[in-house]
DNA sequence: CACCGTTTCTACAACGTTGTAGGCAACGTT
DNA sequence: AACGTTGCCTACAACGTTGTAGAAACGGTG
């Protein structure tokens, strides 16, 4: 039931180029002929077959998307807005769930994707930079800075600057005692490492000292670690009046767990996130956070990209950077 | 940069077809030359041409997923199950957003994907049965209800009973003036028409009235709409004691709106919703909901597509039910 | 009218893979 | 010694597409 060039161009009484060369827009074809083929066409509802075209022209047309996991909201987010970026530029977008597990993401960094994709955007969690040096060929673009002077274009956002701004505001409200939840482990999360950097930079230019025992670990960035690390941080004893947690997802499980303790917020503990998820918009109370430009993120990956495909492949690398703005919400007000 | 089969047939020396049958795991094959042949493909790290691979047999390893937007968290956690389904079969899953919108959803159902998958896996929002009927070829499993008595096998779960049930659970709470969020016109959302014929059924057995006044419509089922939704009930003078909401982003924005107002939840207005998504078990307060086994849905559909692509393509339809479960939560709790 | 450039179309080969058919040894059986 | 069987391997063709080369028809120019 489907149909190929050779049936079009026997029912057009053509050759089969002559077909493929109207359904490629080629101008020389008389305007009779190009219609009966398009007639025929119409017909046999033919449509081309993407793995010839693409083994014959060494291009797919269609690029893949790696993030941890998809039900993270930012990275569905940010999905959304390179699946709109790349349709400019003509290209399906595949999108590959790796878990954030070094294993996987190295398959699909060199592996399954191969031969079927022109090109990949990836933010890796666990992969070194040692896995990315010995993929071979496939152009491809970083998310974030875990991978750091990698053999990549990159797109990221200056993590330490827009760190030190959100606590800053915390600061400025009046706030001294000051948790942050997120921390991890310098091999597992750059960002983590960065956003930590940030914090520690604003406590020091406002004189205030650096607490440990304010800091508390996540090694997921999900809801339930984020409410876990707030419960810890009660039950430690420690009272912080402010919390800076590294992501969105941590920051509402805190809400959580300090709504849970009966704490007020912001009148007893203000908290501010990271990433500006919608659910943030919505949340009691809503959220203050760091808004990355997620749509700008987008762009800037997908034309790094598309240069590096149709451009020097050997080229130095790039590193772009994307604006971000602060959004002040419930979370932070009224003090 | 990139080799073929012949590059390693070359260096083994022995020919391509030899090297074929190492990769492909053919048994004759002496165990020195297959020796001899693995060492020359992990010299030049050789990876198979996927698109070559499928133009000879017929088959990518690759289904789709196409769903109205990632990020609404339902999706996301949909297409979560569905990679890890997927993963099973050995497939890779292409996820594809089509927004709902219905000339996008012809395009992924018949178009982009052509060729390049070897079935698909569809929720569709506003594609009619006629649309797909013209579609040729590409096996297809459904979700959910929009198309009725379509020409592909379907995964569903009983909306009409669920509706009901969480609507019973709401009475026996006591409510008596149970309003609904997120009713549309019957040609856009059948999923609204189950699920508000669920709630009616539900009124009726009680032996309720059914308000029109207490139906609020919503055309998307965001945290917006059911924030809008809630506010216009409110302002319109109807007092609400209870609101089941079709979906969960519906229903926190509709606990956004009441915080707004100043109710609160459940003591005031009790709210329930529909899809168990992440955000409904850490928002203030936790959301009762309508559970749908997602895991089960995906697996349901990933077997579906399995049968249909190795056995008879034109067996008759089939249709799978998923179990789901009432989550009852803070925001219908302590009444 | 001979010539040349342009337009329109076609035949052929190639992209990298695998199924089919078959050849050549080596072995066991008669 | 002749024969069939099995194990191992190779040559060839084909999947559906497009780039290249070139043939045929056409129009304009000297």
């Amino acid at each position: 039931m489907r149909h190929r060039l050779k049936d079009v161009a026997e029912r057009a009484g053509v050759s089969v180029k002559t077909v493929s060369n109207v359904v490629n827009g080629y101008v020389h074809v008389r305007p009779d002929t190009r219609a009966r083929v398009e007639e025929a066409i119409a017909e046999l509802n033919y449509r081309p077959n993407l793995s010839a075209r693409h083994l014959r022209k060494g291009r797919t047309g269609v690029i893949a998307l790696a993030v941890p996991e998809l039900d993270i909201p930012y990275f569905a987010e940010l999905a959304r807005h390179v699946v709109t970026a790349a349709a400019a530029y003509g290209w399906t977008v595949l999108i590959d769930q790796t878990g954030g597990r070094r294993e996987q993401e190295r398959v699909v960094a060199s592996g399954i994707t191969d031969h079927l994709i022109d090109g990949l955007i990836f933010s890796p969690l666990a992969l070194t930079a040692e896995d990315l040096a010995s993929l071979d060929g496939t152009p491809m673009v970083l998310l974030g800075e875990r991978v750091e002077h990698g053999p990549a274009d990159r797109v990221v956002i200056d993590n330490v600057t827009a760190a030190r701004e959100i606590t800053e505001h915390l600061i400025k409200l009046g706030h001294r005692r000051i948790a942050a939840i997120g921390s991890q482990r310098t091999d597992e999360g750059a960002s983590a490492r960065l956003r930590l950097a940030g914090y520690t930079d604003a406590l020091r230019a406002a004189g205030l000292d650096y607490d440990e025992t304010l800091v508390a670990p996540a090694s997921a960035w999900h809801r339930a670690d984020g409410a876990a690390a707030m419960r810890a941080l009660l039950t430690s004893g420690v009272r912080p009046d402010a919390v800076f947690c590294f992501n969105d997802t941590l920051a509402l499980g805190a809400l959580r767990a300090l709504h849970e303790a009966g704490l007020r917020v912001p009148e007893d503990v203000a908290v501010v996130g990271f990433d500006d998820i919608e659910d943030g918009r919505f949340s009691i109370p809503t959220l203050s956070t760091v808004a990355p430009d997620k749509e700008r993120i987008a762009q800037l990956a997908v034309e790094l990209l598309a240069n590096r495909l149709d451009g020097d492949r050997a080229a130095p690398t790039k590193e772009l950077s994307a604006p971000y703005r602060l959004e002040i919400r419930e979370s932070t007000q009224g003090r």
